[in-house]
DNA sequence: CGTTATTTGTGCGTATGTATT
DNA sequence: AAATACATACGCACAAATAAC
């Protein structure tokens, strides 16, 4: 999950990350077995040590992998388990760079009862638009945004969003939030389980009904005026929803 | 997430990390304003660049700054992303004022692979207990809490734990970080969907095989060392997962 | 029980490359 | 073109944890 311009080489710690992260998703160290040294795989790739260690770091950022002093190197994943999650949806958020955005139902004027209502509005009026998240080419995520008219004309005007199968790294709510009056100050979030619609499960690639990981955002700005809802679905085979809580900020 | 061991005194870079950490935590560096280079870091630590460096890749892993070459280290900017995650340990120990806890299955040895490789142990054994949580007696959540042997019979003594349908409005974790040595620092937490069995159907009131929203928690102790995993299983018709976000002004 | 070998962790120095200003 | 700043890569030394003898 860590990042990598696409147009550069790859460098030799990544190479040696990719690798050993294929290896153990296809469960080559399933049950915990151990990784070879970082001695051992230094010399047979023919690096440092320290870049075997600068490799281990990623995957250890990725939870695949325990390394205990003393012992060595341990797969965490289980074989036996679909579950693939070499990833969370937060790390995939929070690097915009990292993951794509393509419009697949462009800006436009609706009628959503229950978006409005979401949204505090009076009327059923909305402006909506659809689109998917990737990440190396993968789809990952499904999202609806809904806004209230007077947002929804402001981003009139963003070529993004009103050209078929326009493609971006930029997130909706950074776009709003240049354009603001008052910025955004909060946001509400909701996580539930949802299932595959036809469309969703279209550009997910799963089957219709499956159950799926549903985001619901509101987001508020400093009046606490609702200016953006999201609904995301996402796999919750490929991805888990991972958060760090932290004590002891100091 | 973060590595390692254990009982010694925190290493340089670590300390480096937190005091930085703590510092856009504060909103020291609020709006993306630039954080001071490796060089100057370097020297006003007294440490070596690299040192510096390894710091800055616990932040990135945090997810807390953005590096770009030839610019510097920025603090990340809720704006052009999105806003992050800040909820808090405290948080989740808090849960307890309006929820009820009823222990299903007492506290007791058990042999759970999974789980004991979770907490990172080395055999197989860890002690469970199971309970419900219910609000206005109307059951919502179905846990298992997975305990290291050792703080398993430090809770051994809990009559809470060891009594048939006993029932408060404690925290499990609450009662661990009264007596441990070293304070819970931290949780991971990772929510994806899941099935309902046979027992969590029963003690819920829903079929066999309905989606669940599952949630894992991690519990670490300033030593990075885990001390308890819960899974948990929330019915999605009753609880959604709510989680306010807010952005630091300033 | 201590000793030794293995393995990971920390820290520093150096050199070179690449992107930005 | 030059200076700045981060990225990669290698080398070395020593510390700390573990396991085996």
């Amino acid at each position: 999950m860590r990042f990598v311009a696409s147009g550069t080489r790859e460098s030799s710690y990544q190479k040696v990350a990719r690798e050993l992260r294929g290896q153990i998703l296809q469960g080559l160290y399933a049950n915990g077995r151990q990784l070879p040294t970082e001695f051992a795989l230094a010399t047979s790739y023919g690096v440092s040590r320290q870049t075997v260690r600068r490799a281990f770091q990623d995957l250890l950022a990725d939870g695949l992998v325990t390394r205990i002093p003393g012992r060595g190197t341990f797969a965490k994943m289980k074989s036996d388990t679909y579950i693939r999650q070499f990833g969370s949806v937060e790390d995939l958020m929070a690097l915009s760079t990292d993951t794509q955005l393509t419009v697949t139902s462009l800006l436009n004027r609706k009628i959503d009862i229950i978006a409005a209502g979401r949204l505090g509005l009076d009327s059923d009026v909305v402006y909506q638009v659809s689109f998917i998240r990737s990440h190396d080419q993968t789809p990952f995520c499904v999202s609806t945004v809904s806004l209230p008219p007077e947002v929804g004309q402001m981003l009139s005007s963003e070529k993004l969003l009103t050209t078929t199968g326009s493609q971006s790294n930029a997130t909706i709510i950074g776009l709003i939030d240049k354009q603001l009056k008052d910025p955004i100050a909060e946001a509400q979030q909701s996580i539930t389980v949802g299932r595959a619609s036809e469309s969703v499960a279209g550009h997910l690639g799963c089957e219709v009904g499956t159950s799926l990981l549903r985001i619901d955002r509101l987001y508020l700005d400093t009046r606490n005026k609702p200016v953006e809802l999201a609904t995301s679905y996402f796999d919750s085979e490929l991805y888990s929803y991972r958060i760090r809580l932290r004590r002891d900020i100091s």
